[in-house]
DNA sequence: TAGATTGTTAATCGATTAACAATC
DNA sequence: TAGATTGTTAATCGATTAACAATC
């Protein structure tokens, strides 16, 4: 049941129609139409509506959209009722601040362990989890069933990383090093560029100025 | 001197240039063409082109682009040379990843204040600077010349710290609550949406099975 | 000068918005 | 039924790519 692929401009509005409807579900909301929807996310109604039959029609004329029932389609299409084992390669501030923040155990990514290069890290455990030298980092994705790495290590160590990773299968990277991985095209890689995102804001702050 | 607007695509593209000229540079590669670099960074030359221009012109026919000119355009574009002063609203894991990881200082942008609501974190230091209670935010703001607030707590926080940054007039807020901040045009407001990253990297995980 | 490569115009492609018929 | 609102087609807009003349 492979369809038409989705363009990524489409897949990147879904966490955040995600979002909204979670809020409105909470506020006890039952249903929504893209109108009003359109006007609290400030994208148009047209867009909405062409978004969400990108994957066939969860709406009713006249009606408008069910909160619940899309809120849970949405979840389905992004997969998140999924189960994944995933690895934290990095127990630094980054890894240890995903670690605590995510909340990755309640969205279904199983964090089943955690390794550094830092000697002094090793032993210490991160929620219960033991921080374990990098040397174990290849047999333990092989023998735990691991989907995923998020790589929160400095650039060098990171491509060093990908290339272990990529000999283990690993399935998906979410990399938050500053460079860009190299790696076979069926490996997932979502990169966060936080400095990127960072030179944006200075530029924002330049025209700012300009005015 | 304000020249037509240029689009979010091409400023969205601008730091990962900056980020491989900056490694050319280090290689010591003195110039490079527009073919050279597409295959490097797997864009069409087409686009490199095209992107440089709407800023005017970098290059020189025949030759190329010199890389240390261009990398030195580039970040005046994204006005790296300018000095901010900010603040961060969360001495959490995450503040504290950000304020060790991110080299804030070498890059023109200097931590002057770090705040948290958490009393037990009040008067630790972090990098020197001391944890000071939410109560004295505005205060501070206002006397030290903040240009940026980093919001690095959970999301009805910021919605309310949002509120007292617009009171202090801040120019800049980067937000990693999971919320969008309502706040006035003038804001500069660049978001950093850890969950909606994995959401995205979920789906790519689903698609990979689907074939 | 000849070769290389940009700057820039034109063509194409894709994404967004508008419009409206279908239908609840 | 009449009103509301979707699903979907058509129109528009913007971004990307291709092509080539200008020029170093």
């Amino acid at each position: 049941m492979d369809e038409k692929t989705i363009s990524q401009a489409v897949i990147g509005r879904l966490p955040r129609y995600y979002r909204y409807l979670g809020d409105l579900k909470d506020s006890g909301i039952e249903r929504i139409s893209s109108q009003d929807l359109s006007k609290l996310m400030k994208v148009t109604a047209s867009q909405i509506r062409q978004d969400f039959n990108n994957f066939g029609g969860f709406g009713q004329q006249g009606y408008g959209y069910n909160v619940d029932y899309l809120y849970n389609e949405i979840a389905k299409i992004l997969g998140l009722h999924n189960k994944h084992n995933l690895v934290i390669v990095g127990a630094g501030n980054l890894g240890q601040a995903l670690a605590n923040y995510m909340n990755f155990e309640r969205r279904g990514f199983i964090v089943k362990g955690i390794f550094d290069i830092n000697p002094n890290l090793i032993g210490k455990t991160l929620r219960q989890i033991p921080v374990q030298p990098m040397e174990n980092l290849e047999e333990f994705i092989k023998s735990n069933n691991i989907d995923i790495a998020v790589l929160t290590i400095p650039k060098d160590g990171a491509v060093k990383t990908a290339e272990i990773l990529v000999k283990c299968n690993i399935k998906a990277i979410w990399n938050f090093a500053h460079v860009d991985l190299n790696v076979p095209d069926d490996i997932v890689v979502e990169n966060v560029h936080l400095s990127d995102s960072l030179m944006k804001l200075s530029y924002g702050l330049g025209q700012r100025e300009n005015k």
